[in-house]
DNA sequence: GCAACCTCCTTAACGTTGTTAAGCAGCCGT
DNA sequence: ACGGCTGCTTAACAACGTTAAGGAGGTTGC
């Protein structure tokens, strides 16, 4: 009908159509036939462009990746502008770790989707490798600087992991976790009762004091 | 045909078949006309006893606590009979978190299926108390507990849903990520192609050096 | 200027999945 | 002997990922 003045899809705009959807419909609610139907595309179609649905999943998970690179890179010309003096490793360290979190929470299912992925390009390495460079410059070896690196990662993977799965859905309206009926029901043990409150509520709070406290262990047990 | 000598199936039996198949087929081939199959059985015999296959999921994710709760136990009633002076709070610390992992790693896929399901009831909870009561007993207050257990706990999920999704499937002759062809592709980032060697390999020891990293922030930022 | 060709999509269909509806066999209390 | 649970079966449905076959439209070769 409509004479379809754009005659081509990329992969590119597949993608970026598939992590829209995903916040809208869930993971459960991104199947080929509707990302298609957005597209104005049947489903089939998609099968030129990735070899499956797997391969968009990853797809999906390295432009995740690949944004959170871009914000990370753009802020730091940012501060690099305001101060040119080269920051405390601690800052940037921290910092990275926001932006993973900042950038997983963007999308619905976000940690879900990006950590059953495989990158499927290097595009990562760069901003691995200046991460690594940040904790070596600092005097950390360079296996002692991976192993902090891949330690706060996996808390940040983890903690957001279960931040999607049990918290306040952003996307629509749920009202998350009952934090008071699981008080009642664990009323026989006090402290996994009042453990709720405090792992339910305030995630950003929560995982800030986490990531505080790795920090501070990475450097007492990691730092030459 | 057989006529049937045991003429019930109750949840227990599906939730232990199911994690049998588990191993055995992985997550993909866990569909429940396989599980039927099993236990000779149509698949929609299991609605009898679920409501949905993510209420079979919920229940087999409670399994797993319950089996980690029970050998945790078991080994606590062991070294109390050896040493009957109450142990250090990092010695409980460290082994809840080895123990959940090497539950995890008893499945395939166990940390997805963990970490995506819901606990049917309130076993849980005894277990949790215990441990935050180690906590406070040492001077945590009840929320600095909470967020080490809570620390810990997101470190250790976060690093064996990455470790089960790259590292050699044991339930299989998988090989694993291949670090060397990785190390290839990212050689202009030298850092970065390095730590592969150090992340994808030798998962143990990387589990234990974060975690020691974890224990020692949490000691430093949290213990009043 | 026409034929061959590649690119990118469509239509049709297949096998499998989770799930529901309807019904039927056996046991239980009365 | 009868109605009513319990616990399963058979049949079927819609939806999903995926494959096969083909066709429209532009580009290239000669």
């Amino acid at each position: 009908m409509t004479p379809q003045r754009t005659p081509k899809l990329d992969r590119a705009q597949v993608v970026d159509t598939a992590l829209n959807l995903l916040n809208e419909a869930g993971l459960d609610g991104l199947t080929l036939r509707a990302i298609a139907a957005r597209l104005d595309v049947k489903a089939p179609a998609l099968y030129w462009h990735f070899k499956d649905k797997q391969a968009l999943l990853d797809e999906m998970a390295t432009e995740m990746m690949r944004r959170m690179t871009a914000r990370a890179a753009a802020g730091a010309a940012a501060r690099a502008d305001a101060d040119p003096t080269p920051g405390d490793w601690r800052e940037g360290y921290l910092r990275t770790m926001r932006t993973l979190r900042a950038e997983l929470l963007r999308y619905r299912d976000g940690a879900k989707v990006y950590s059953g992925a495989r990158f499927t390009d290097t595009s990562y390495a760069a901003g691995l490798d200046a991460s690594l460079r940040l904790l070596v410059e600092a005097g950390f070896t360079p296996t002692a600087a991976t192993r902090a690196w891949h330690t706060a990662y996996s808390y940040t993977i983890g903690y957001v992991v279960e931040e999607q799965a049990m918290g306040p859905n952003p996307f629509d309206g749920d009202e998350g976790y009952d934090v008071d009926a699981r008080a009642e029901r664990l009323a026989a043990h006090p402290l996994a009762a009042e453990s709720g409150r405090v792992m339910f509520q305030d995630f950003d709070e929560g995982f800030e004091q986490g990531l505080a406290a790795v920090l501070a262990g990475v450097e007492a047990t990691l730092l030459g």
